[in-house]
DNA sequence: TCAGAAATTTGACCCATATCATGTGGATCT
DNA sequence: AGATCCACATGATATGGGTCAAATTTCTGA
């Protein structure tokens, strides 16, 4: 769930202007028709008749403190959940106790979709900062889809890319040295924060050092190292969790 | 999509005596209903009649020799895959020209629904040896799922199963070494066997030396170091591509 | 606002695995 | 049956990133 995410994400990016402030998302009576995540959503292929029928069988839940869990891996799955602000991470324990950091979630992105082959969550899933989300409830859209094509196929789709999002972070796993690696999440959070009409090049890194190596493959010093690397070669500049992209050639030919 | 699938396997686990010979797998007049793989195949949760219905669809190919490819990333996707007999891999090119190895499929096993997400696979898929695939058009899928909703619930849940089997190979290659990736993979390897009813301790690998290391994030060298270790400490004998599996718990502990 | 904890950075050293090199056996072609 | 090739094995050496240690910065809570 990393580029590929993006292509998705590209093939449908009439993003509306509305600005984050002209809705308020601690009111229940927000609708996916007013989101400004609308476009790269779940209703993203859906006409405003159909939205509306999405809309009554989703549910949103008030804002997350950071380091709340919205669910742990071994619950039952119900629900699948959309990124309404803030950032996700998912992670398993494996067998041998260790985390493995899965997935960082942003604005506008599904996660939960783990659960559904064994109708329990073999995630566990934590807001990284304050957050909240839409609540999906998994049967509910399964009728749904029945009744609307169009969603069954975008679900299927969505599920897919998820697929091939795992199997691009494999092979950068397998075959990339730790510089390539954090160029190319770099390169992913620039790319998803341009769909969502953000900065391509400045923005604030949701999670920390650990869970950037966690989920590369790499420990936090080699991370931390790879940083102060990238920043004595001016190919960007950190702050804390503040960065500042300066040469993204350099960075996505990196990344590739 | 290694041990995961197993899971998905275990559930349905009501497989028939029906021997190989019993039926003809050049025979187009071949259906679901007289397949051996039938019960961990797509028809799994059907009833008789439902199955009928997907047998309409699915299209049976002749016997493809060793090399041969089923489809090559960046063709449009139209179809999934289910294998029959032999065995598929499935591998990507990523951008600076190396061959990733995703996935290895054995009777029973669908694959190609990595080509869902974007209407062109993103993987090849290529017989390791002789082997016989069904194709089920995706399009009449999706029709059929409207129709049976147990089938694309059962639909969904093999995708959620490879997107938490290739989650499982990103802990694997991040955090566990060269003996435990090996053993891993001859326990799920095994333990599809099992299901399927045949040895989980004397089996053919279907793959080369480079496949397994490629797909382990491995160099083939430190995959054969490895098996001449295991064979050291008698954990199980290796002659060309059979192995015996002398010591399920110990490689079971490896594995964890 | 301060103390203690947690996160991040940096340095020194080490090790698992990659790389390079060479050998061997089995398969395929002529 | 010899020649060529390819998969596999094994030894010698190199190295990227891990591990351990310690300093520094940032966060948190009373």
């Amino acid at each position: 769930m990393t580029d590929i995410m993006i292509v998705a994400i590209m093939r449908h990016n009439r993003l509306r202007e509305m600005s984050m402030d002209s809705v308020c998302p601690h009111n229940n009576t927000f609708h996916c028709g007013d989101c400004r995540m609308n476009a790269l959503c779940l209703p993203l292929a859906l006409q405003t008749k159909e939205v509306e029928r999405l809309d009554e069988i989703i549910q949103r839940g008030k804002p997350l403190q950071k380091d709340h869990h919205i669910y742990h891996a071994g619950e039952e799955f119900n629900s699948v959940f959309a990124v309404r602000s803030g950032s996700i991470k998912s992670y398993t324990i494996s067998n041998n106790g260790q985390e493995q950091v899965t997935g960082f979630h942003l604005p506008g992105e599904i996660f939960g979709m783990d659960g559904i082959g064994q109708n329990r969550y073999t995630n566990s899933a934590v807001a990284m900062e304050t957050s909240a989300v839409c609540e999906i409830p998994f049967n509910r859209l399964q009728d749904l889809s029945i009744a609307i094509p169009t969603l069954q196929r975008h679900f299927f789709q969505l599920m897919s890319l998820e697929i091939t999002g795992d199997q691009q972070l494999l092979s950068l796993l397998s075959k990339n040295t730790a510089e390539e690696r954090v160029a190319t999440l770099l390169m992913s959070i620039s790319n998803r924060n341009l769909r969502r009409k953000l900065s391509a090049t400045r923005f604030r890194l949701p999670m920390s050092r650990a869970d950037i190596g966690n989920y590369l493959g790499l420990t936090v010093e080699t991370v931390s190292r790879v940083f102060s690397r990238f920043q004595k070669q001016t190919l960007l500049k950190v702050d804390k969790k503040e960065v500042e992209l300066l040469n993204l050639d350099k960075l996505r030919e990196l990344a590739n």
